[in-house]
RNA sequence: GCGAAAGUGGCGGAAUUGGCAGACGCACCAGACUUAGGAUCUGGCGGGUAAAACCGUGGGGGUUCGAGUCCCCCCUUUCGCACCA
């Protein structure tokens, strides 16, 4: 150990004190892989528990610095929590299934279970290289069959609480993938993953789970996430689209066709229904058909509009569809007057929201007003806004008029209620009649997982000719996914292929059957990863719910950090995972996550790092250049965590320099040999150990609120450096001997601490530098004392009229009178306040002065 | 179109509650040490001025003793939603 100096040298800077972040993390990272316990979760403790996690990526080949910044973030936090005394949960895992897998098997001829386990390996060294402190006994992978098992087992209870059914529908096909897509992994008309490859629709019979049971408690229970963004919330509440209103069915004039002799329309403005001008169907409304039939021009016309919608779906420009529409010539009754309105079929309704169908209001919809003056439709007032003057309204409305505030005229009985009062007693009518009723519509569908796809967990049903669909049964799980399958991007799955899969006994009868070729959505996986984590070798279950209920608690996982990309699919289909085991019994926690942070994309140039834009960097080349307590660090230090981060080469190079700062300091200071190392620190210190410490309890502060609070971690960062840069201007103190070395210990033993949960190879050096033999991620986090981190004295700013002229130094604790006194005595403000009358004196404490004067 | 977030030096960013704008770091400049410096240490660093004054947080107004922070209007960027009846 090097020693510091003698007293009143100065400190010699010899080149062994250059600080070489490969030797030091070389020689940590060995030790460590050796002590497989160290981060493990204690499975019997009485400790509070604290169940921290980060989204499990998906085994693309390498970690990317969006990752090395998310697991920064959450690796930070569980070090944090060990320190102060909790049971820390902090697991990893693979999200392995998938497409690119099956890409990569066509393109370079390897298996894709080969080509993924190939590449969690290359990830999780990289991960256990950058130091991340995970509990790889928990270890995770999806793709292997003593996780995917579980889906199947799932995938059983789902079938037996009927949350699962099979469904012929059109479904969004992407060619790329060669496979279907759920609504949410469409994106403006184009597939999640292929933004440029637009979305097909194809019809196919598919496999479909009954999200839409829990829409309602989905989204009530967003009320409950207070730890979650608000942003995230408004999203999911988005997604799910909940309207309320009422269902009103309109009889066909004169006879009725074969699909019946009503339209039923959606609408949330039943208050509006004397206005209702026309029907409008969706192109693909099952009524068209009849209508069509014995009509070729009109069926030609139809045609034409199915076309226009699809594309404008496909290019993800519904929303600015140029409206067409085509008059049927037949014509609906209003069951409220009788009327009789002409049927339309139009471009702009869709058939896969609410009915179909809508009643037309032009006067009090911008849509239907925009069709109406189009195409010439009749324009009927029924409603006046409030506020608005009845007289002049009605000689020239300026409509649309699509406030709920108003009173409905023109209605017959209805004429002169409000709105919301004519909603109740026409929705009231209408279910007196049979004619309607009130219901409430979702944007939310059901999850269609079945994927025509290879790599991904097999569906455990089978197809006999004779019993029909028949499931499983749960012995004979898992059904395994057979390997060397030669996979293709051809249509339909790759394992209709596999004979030896695909032909099996009808568990029934035991005569010829058919196996289910579709395999699961990854989302599945994804799912429920978490709970898995909480006993991740359980071969009985997929977990044990006494030990998730120690993990999750009542309130979920305490803490999930990962990127907003999953705000609504991965999170929606989570919650909905929860409540179905919850209902099973499986779990007592309603919600999977009760903190979510989702951290900003790490830029380069302002822009998305991208292979095609070249400027992507390489966690490997940090680690070796910089080493990886550097990359973590500026990962952490350059942005705070929620915003996006913008790389810069020689951002990561002046961490480098503050991390080389630091340890020189140590090199120069730590003393464990000297005889007053380990002595309690006096009670009474100098000016310049006074300095010392009560700058090392401001940063104590700084960084423990932070980390209970707003997550700043690129404050705390540079609260550390100005502890530092303290020292270093302690320096010549410390040489003279005016520092006594028994404090020396005790803040340096604090810095070490504070630096631990974003550069740990570096503080466990300092660590062991100090003679501490100790585990240093179970050393109590250093607590602050208010009173010593107190100024003694404190500089006032003095403004004159709100601008700042001079300042005065007093005392902390001086009173008003005092420091008022010395502001007025101040030559620079009597050179400002001289000639001038003083008007008023305002003395915010410990603050600032302000003179006022005329 | 609707909603949200953001806009601060050459750059990343600080200022947590209305109270010294620019912490910390990068880049740059100067000095020290040095055979050397792409190492290290010290100092400087919003504009402006000889120094001051003065100006300065996207633009314009306002409230206040005092505004980056609060209110109103506008501009720009990013994200989400978008004929959802």
């Amino acid at each position: 150990m090097t020693n510091g100096t003698e007293a009143g040298a100065p400190a010699p800077r010899p080149n062994d004190e250059r600080y070489d972040a490969q030797t030091i993390e070389k020689k940590w990272f060995e030790r460590w892989q050796h002590d497989a316990s160290l981060y493990a979760a204690e499975p019997n403790s009485t400790k509070k528990k604290y169940y921290v996690l980060e989204m499990l990526p998906y085994p693309s080949g390498a970690l990317h610095m969006g990752h090395v910044r998310n697991y920064a973030i959450g690796d930070a936090l569980a070090r944090y929590m060990w320190m102060n005394g909790y049971n820390v949960l902090h697991p990893m895992g693979w999200d392995s299934f998938g497409l690119p897998a099956e890409n990569a098997a066509i393109s370079n001829n390897t298996p894709p279970r080969e080509w993924t386990l190939r590449n969690i390996a290359n990830m999780k060294a990289q991960m256990k290289r950058l130091g991340f402190a995970y509990d790889w006994s928990r270890e995770v992978t999806t793709c292997l069959p003593d996780y995917y098992r579980w889906n199947q087992w799932f995938f059983l209870r789902l079938y037996e609480q009927g949350l699962v059914y099979r469904k012929k529908s059109k479904v969004n096909w992407c060619p790329k993938c060669a496979t279907v897509l759920a609504n949410e992994q469409v994106v403006n008309g184009c597939c999640w993953r292929h933004e440029d490859t637009q979305v097909e629709q194809r019809e196919l019979e598919q496999w479909f789970v009954r999200t839409t049971k829990y829409a309602e408690e989905l989204l009530r229970d967003l009320d409950r996430l207070q730890g979650w963004p608000e942003k995230v919330r408004t999203m999911q509440r988005n997604w799910i689209g909940r309207s309320e209103g009422t269902l009103v069915d309109f009889e066909l004039e004169g006879n009725a066709g074969p699909a019946g002799s009503k339209i039923s329309v959606f609408t949330t403005r039943i208050d509006t229904i004397f206005g209702a001008t026309s029907v409008q169907l969706a192109p693909e409304h099952p009524l068209v058909a009849d209508f069509t039939r014995y009509n070729q021009p009109l069926g030609a016309s139809v045609q034409q509009l199915i076309a226009e919608q699809r594309k404008a779906k496909e290019t993800g420009d519904i929303g600015e569809i140029e409206k067409h529409g085509v008059n049927t010539h037949r014509y609906a009754i209003n069951p409220f007057n009788g009327e009789r309105i002409p049927i339309w079929i139009a471009n702009y309704i869709l058939m896969d929201y609410g009915t179909g169908a809508i009643m037309s209001v032009p006067a009090h919809d911008d849509r239907d007003y925009d069709f109406a003056q189009k195409y010439k439709l009749e324009i009927r007032l029924v409603i006046l806004p409030v506020g608005n003057d009845p007289e002049e309204t009605m000689a020239e409305p300026k409509l649309p008029f699509t406030t709920h505030d108003g009173m409905v005229i023109n209605s017959g009985p209805y004429s002169g209620v409000s709105c919301a009062e004519a909603v109740k007693k026409m929705t009231a009518y209408a279910e007196e009649k049979g004619f309607g009723k009130a219901t409430v519509t979702y944007r939310l569908k059901d999850w269609g997982i079945s994927r025509q796809r290879y790599w991904g967990t097999p569906i455990p049903m089978v197809y006999c000719e004779k019993d029909g669909i028949v499931p499983v049964p749960e012995k004979d799980l898992p059904v395994i996914l057979p390997e060397n399958v030669k996979v293709t991007l051809a249509g339909g799955s790759p394992l209709g292929d596999v004979p030896e899969f695909v032909n099996v006994t009808c568990p029934k009868c035991g005569g010829p059957a058919r196996r289910e070729t579709d395999t699961m959505d990854t989302f599945v996986d994804s799912s429920w990863y978490f709970y898995r984590y909480t006993d991740a070798r359980n071969d009985s279950a997929p977990f044990d719910g006494k030990i998730a209920q120690y993990w999750f608690g009542d309130r979920g996982i305490d803490q999930y950090i990962g990127g907003v990309e999953h705000a609504i699919l991965h999170l929606i289909y989570s919650r909905f995972w929860t409540k179905f085991m919850r209902d099973l019994g499986m779990i007592t926690n309603d919600e999977p996550v009760e903190r979510l942070f989702t951290q900003g994309m790490v830029i380069k140039e302002g822009r998305k790092m991208s292979k095609n834009l070249g400027n992507v960097v390489s966690p490997d080349e940090m680690v070796a250049r910089y080493g990886a307590d550097a990359a973590r660090l500026y990962s952490l230090f350059a942005a705070p965590p929620d915003r996006d981060l913008d790389w810069q080469d020689t951002g990561i190079e002046g961490i480098q320099r503050f991390l080389g700062r630091v340890y020189r300091f140590f090199i120069r200071n730590a003393r464990p040999d000297h005889p007053d190392w380990h002595k309690p620190a006096p009670a009474e210190l100098s000016p310049a150990a006074r300095a010392i410490q009560r700058k090392l309890h401001q940063t104590i502060k700084r960084v423990s609120d932070d980390f209970q609070g707003r997550w700043h971690f690129n404050t705390c960062i540079s609260a550390i450096m100005e502890l530092v840069n303290a020292l270093y201007a302690a320096e010549e103190a410390i040489a003279r001997n005016a520092v006594p070395v028994s404090f020396l210990a005790d803040v340096q033993r604090s810095l070490v601490l504070l630096v631990a949960p974003f550069a740990p190879y570096l503080a466990h050096e300092l660590w062991e530098m100090l003679g501490e033999k100790g585990n240093l991620l179970k050393a109590p986090w250093p607590q602050y004392d208010a009173e010593l981190a107190k100024e003694e004295e404190i500089e006032i700013p003095v403004q004159v009229n709100g601008k700042l002229r001079s300042r005065v130094t007093v005392a902390a604790d001086a009173d008003e009178t005092f420091v008022l006194e010395r502001a007025l005595a101040d030559d620079k403000v009597k050179a400002a306040i001289a000639g001038k009358q003083l008007v008023k004196k305002i003395y915010v404490p410990g603050k600032m002065v302000n003179l006022v004067v005329k």
